[in-house]
DNA sequence: TCTCTAAATGCAACTCGTTTGCATCTATTT
DNA sequence: AAATAGATGCAAACGAGTTGCATTTAGAGA
């Protein structure tokens, strides 16, 4: 799964950052690399299922860090009331995110400038910034959902998908 | 401060709501009837300003169920890590919120709609909802910061800014 | 008006995501 | 290889929000 090339590409990566390269921060790395948004959590399911046993408290300080660098950006997901972390990718500043799978969907065009610039005039407020997130369904879930539709009722609400 | 009318009126919303009209949701519904948007905490320390010293688990009770029962709605503020409050007014779908004074400009007007259908079609996702809320400085704020501008420099970071 | 009961409240203990202090270990520099 | 800045693990703490339970109370009914 984590080939010698990509351990390479990560260390290279946190060099470039001007970051240690330890093998903790390699593997938060390759996780984001595999795209999609993680919360702190995921990441350390991930690595226990791989035999490692990373401490909550270095997964956050290793994605404050990614953070606070501009690598990885961090933004709060209602449904799971937790910080999901992705990495940075110019031009890729909203996201359409199943709230089944956590699928993710990276909208590249931000259809919020025009009116946003409107906003400033208006309002006369220096607009530091916005936040937007789609949720819904994805065409997998919707399909899934529909053929568990006669399936047990289920108690813990339609939300469901905690992890 | 606390009108007998703004009593007498909170007490009807709640009869209407098919609420019990308690003394501590008539004063939670006053605050937010002053508008706005309040944390649980917000709302607990002006009630103790006024001598009142309400359990915050009555707090969130009460503001659940406001949020249940479509009289009020929450939302997540990034910035301080926690739900905000407000009373629901049909057609107030998105905020301006200073991030200094906490003023709102309620913005009545989604510029989503359309973009949303392209990506419902593009994508073909079941959209379910978004998450749209506008951050900045008020006027005031503004002046204010200009006005400290020289003064102590501040250790809390302004890296705030979720998006 | 008085009584009854479902529901509201206060209290305390708890959950859980996240943070922090501290001792130990390790990647990088010399 | 030794030195050291800083990264990690552990345990304890933090804070928003939740829950169980005993007590009180609003509102319905007699």
């Amino acid at each position: 799964m984590t080939s010698p090339g990509e351990q390479a590409a990560c260390g290279e990566i946190l060099h470039r950052h001007g970051l240690k390269n330890t093998p903790a921060r390699r593997q938060v790395l390759r996780l984001l690399r595999e795209g999609g948004v993680l919360t702190a959590d995921d990441i350390g399911e991930r690595l226990r299922d791989e035999g490692r046993t990373p401490d909550p408290s270095t997964l956050y300080r290793i994605l404050d860090l990614f953070t606070a660098r501009g690598l990885a950006e961090r933004h709060y997901l209602p449904d799971l009331r937790k910080y999901g972390f992705s990495l940075k990718a110019a031009g890729h500043r909203h996201r359409l995110i199943c709230v089944r799978c956590r699928r993710v969907v990276e909208i590249d065009r931000c259809p919020l400038e025009a009116f946003e610039k409107e906003l400033r005039e208006t309002t006369r407020f220096a607009i530091t910034g916005h936040n937007l997130e789609w949720y819904g369904l994805c065409p997998d879930c919707q399909a899934a959902e529909a053929r568990r539709a006669e399936s047990p009722p289920d108690k813990s609400g339609p939300d469901g998908k905690a992890q």
